[in-house]
DNA sequence: ACTAGATAGTTCCATATCAAACGATATGGG
DNA sequence: CCCATATCGTTTGATATGGAACTATCTAGT
């Protein structure tokens, strides 16, 4: 029963991560898109570690996700005055609208979307994906 | 909304992903137990074809995936008597085990989730995500 | 201050994933 | 039958991902 929940979580996330990517430019990844929209919804600056965390991911995969991103001239890597190990990254004017545009390109597939799909149904069902991914992300330490 | 949705979606499927594949032995992936577990429910033999489609994934992906399993002797590839181009895969016994071992292995972690999550909350939220999962199946051709 | 241990990020290497091109086989129209 | 086209799986090459070891820096205890 877990395990169809969790079964029907992940290819709903492969599919929609499926339709994300095909409205990003070639080459860029849920990965990019998901660090960028990380920075935008919860606040700059943020380190590396910080953002690896809050994805479950390793280090190496963060540094070279950034290093992508960084390359791109979406997100500033600037030395942590505060701690001379890490790093700050933040949001450039570019990485902002990049990240904007994406979601804007979604907006016909939501628009599709909400004509099959009751708005109170997914905003029902939004409280216990929450909770689920709180205590998954709290389990993982045990 | 579905920005929400599709959000946590992702996330869980992340981190449940991560909890099967820690009770996995060393080296096999969460998409060697998704093939094992596709077999095993939905029946064999099935072609490789088949398998990708079920998961909208690249063939070249699925014949990487099968490789492993076969080498791992989880699954047996034949030539398909109907079709010279295609093949069929079943399920070892070996296989059949490792999936069924995987599944018991999971069981510890979904009682101490049943202790935190009304098992009627998620049967309630089941059917959207099924829903869902099927509309962006079918949305993927369009 | 000094030192041992912890922590941040990188590097190195192995491997999963995927797009594109390819060879082999099937199918349908002449 | 033959041929053009479609389909199945593989190969190739590129890139994302992840584990482990490494460097640099910080922190705690003395």
């Amino acid at each position: 029963m877990f395990f169809a929940f969790f079964n029907e979580a992940a290819i709903i996330s492969q599919l929609s991560g499926r339709m994300l990517e095909a409205r990003l430019p070639r080459g860029f990844f849920v990965s990019h898109f998901a660090v960028l929209n990380h920075l935008a919804r919860l606040g700059e600056p943020r380190t590396p570690l910080a953002i690896a965390r809050a994805f479950q991911t390793p280090k190496a995969t963060m540094t070279h996700t950034l290093n992508g991103l960084a390359e791109a001239g979406l997100v500033r890597l600037e030395p942590n005055p505060q701690d001379g190990r890490s790093k700050h990254v933040t949001l450039t004017a570019k990485g902002r609208r990049f990240r904007d545009q994406a979601i804007a390109r979604l907006k016909p597939d939501f628009a599709r979307m909400a004509r099959h799909f009751d708005a109170g149904g997914i905003a029902a069902a939004l409280p216990l994906l929450t909770e689920m991914r709180r205590y998954l992300d709290a389990a993982r330490d045990a």
